[in-house]
DNA sequence: TCGGGAATTTGATGTAAATCAAGGCATGGT
DNA sequence: ACCATGCCTTGATTTACATCAAATTCCCGA
C-alpha cells in the first residue's frame, strides 16, 4: 500500500549531503535502510552499539534515559530532516540513551561505512559533520545552562520563544511539538508544574493556551519576563487585613 | 627565566596529533601560539568568537557560565593534555562559556587554519576529531543525566568514583582536582551542600576527608550507595520517647 | 611565628518544585 | 450517543536543597 521511497533522492536533499557527488550519494544509498516505526515502538535501547546513524524522514522520535527508579527524562525530540546517533557511531561506545517513536515514523538508517568513505573522499563533508556535531554540543551546553541556572518558568518561556520563532511584534500562534507530558520531561519538569506555569503565564496575559495550541500574545514582554509575578495579593483583591 | 617550550614537540606528543606527518605538525606549529595565564586570569569571555582552540600544557582552566543574577556554574575543569574550544571553532558562533585559569597555566592556541589543512590532507585525522567531539558530547549527556535524575549525594558519589579510578577492592586515596567551591559548582551544588554530603559520607564510614585529600574506604559499597542513610534516630541513640 | 583573609563547616530557616491525590475533559471505539 | 481510557488540571502537602548567618579552620606571606 505504501509506496517505496527513493532513498538516493531523499539523501541528496538533506542539508548534510547536499554537496556530495552523485557517486558518493549512490555509495551512501547502498548502506542505507528504510525503517518504519509505529507510535510507541522502541528503536533502540540505552546501551546498544550503533554502526550507523538515523535520519527522520517523517514522524517524531524521542531520545531519553530512565533512572533505576523508573523515572524518565527526555533529552531530545527529533523531527523530520533531523538526524541522531552520529556521535555514538563515531565514538564506538554504547548509546547513552534510548530512542522511541512518538508517532508513526519513517527513518533512514545510514551505515557508517558510506559515511567514512565520504569523509575520506571529500574533506568538505568532514567539515560539515564536524560543524554539525559542534552545533549539537552547543545546544547541549545550552540545556545544561538552562537546567542549572534558570527557574522552571524561565525554561518554559525559553522553550516557547524558541517555538514562536524570530521576534515579531504581533501575537504568534504555534502548537507544542508533543504531549505536555513529553514537553515537561524535556524541560526537566513534572507535568503538574508545567501545567501550573502555563496557567500562570496565561493569567498574566502573556500567552493563551488551548490544548496543544499556544498563542504568544506579547513576545517582547515574554522575553523580558523576570519571574516573581504574584506580588502581594492575587486576583480576589480583598482587604489587606 | 622560564625556558621556551618546543611547540612542535609538544604538539607531536598529544594523542590527537600523534599520527600526523612531520610536515603537518610543522604546519600546525606555524599557527600555534603559546599562552601563559596566571591564576584567576580570564582567557576569554562568553560571547567571544574563536578561530582556533586551546590545549592545556600545564595548569588548570575552568569553563563556566554565569547567570544574570551573578551566579556561576562551572561546566568543565580542564587539565594538562586536554583541549577545549574545538566545537566553537568549527561552529563559527560565539562561545557559550567563559574560560578562566584556576592556577598559573600554560596553554597552546592552535589556529584553525592548520587544523583544516590537516583534515583535508589526512582523513584519519578527521576521524579522530569526530571521535573526540563525540566523546565530549557523550560526557555532556552524562552530565545532563546526572543533573536530571540523580540526587546530589549520588552526583557526589559518582564524581568521587570517577576520581578513584577503576574499581579496586582496597581503599583508594586521591585529591580533589580543585577547591570545594569549584567542585560544588561543577556538580550543581552549593558549597554548603557539598560539605554536608561529604560529612555524611564520612560518618557512614564510606570515605575519609582531610582537606582536599579523600580516601574512598569502600569503593564497592560507595557504588551501591542508594541514598536514605538516616532511617529513624541517628548516632546519639537516645530513648525513642 | 604570627596575623589575616579566604575557604570550609555548621546551624537555622526558607522555598521552588516534586509528590500525592482527586477531579475534570477530551477522544475514540462500539 | 455512550462509556472508558488517557491526558491534563487543580489543590494540599512534603522535601531536597538553597539561602542566610556565624563560627572554625586552613593557608600563606610578612
Amino acid at each position: 500500500m505504501s509506496k517505496q521511497i527513493d532513498i538516493g533522492r531523499v539523501l541528496a536533499n538533506l542539508p548534510l549531503f547536499q554537496q556530495l557527488s552523485d557517486g558518493e550519494i549512490a555509495n551512501l544509498a547502498t548502506g542505507t535502510r528504510e525503517i518504519r516505526l509505529e507510535k510507541g515502538r522502541i528503536l533502540f535501547q540505552k546501551g546498544c552499539a550503533l554502526d550507523g546513524f538515523y535520519i527522520t524522514v517523517y514522524g517524531q522520535i524521542k531520545l531519553a534515559f530512565s533512572s533505576l527508579q523508573g523515572h524518565e527524562k527526555v533529552v531530545s525530540i527529533v523531527g523530520p530532516g533531523q538526524s541522531f546517533g552520529e556521535a555514538v557511531m563515531f565514538m564506538e561506545k554504547p548509546c547513552p540513551v534510548m530512542a522511541q517513536a512518538l508517532e508513526n515514523s519513517r527513518l533512514l538508517y545510514i551505515a557508517k561505512q558510506g559515511i567514512f568513505a565520504a569523509i575520506d573522499h571529500d574533506s568538505a563533508f568532514a567539515h560539515r559533520l564536524l560543524a554539525g556535531l559542534s552545533m549539537r554540543l552547543h545546544s547541549l551546553i545550552q540545556d545544561v545552562e538552562n537546567y542549572s541556572l534558570r527557574s522552571s518558568t524561565q525554561r518554559v518561556i525559553g522553550f516557547l520563544l524558541q517555538l514562536a520563532g524570530m521576534p515579531t511584534s504581533g501575537p504568534v500562534e504555534f502548537a507544542l511539538p508533543a504531549s505536555k507530558h513529553v514537553i515537561a520531561s524535556r524541560l526537566n519538569l513534572t507535568p503538574e508544574t508545567l501545567s501550573r506555569i502555563l496557567h500562570s503565564l496565561s493569567e498574566s496575559g502573556l500567552i493563551a493556551v488551548k490544548g496543544r495550541r499556544i498563542v504568544a500574545l506579547d513576545v517582547a514582554r515574554l522575553s523580558r519576563f523576570d519571574d516573581s509575578p504574584p506580588p502581594p495579593c492575587a486576583k480576589g483583591s480583598r482587604a489587606v487585613r
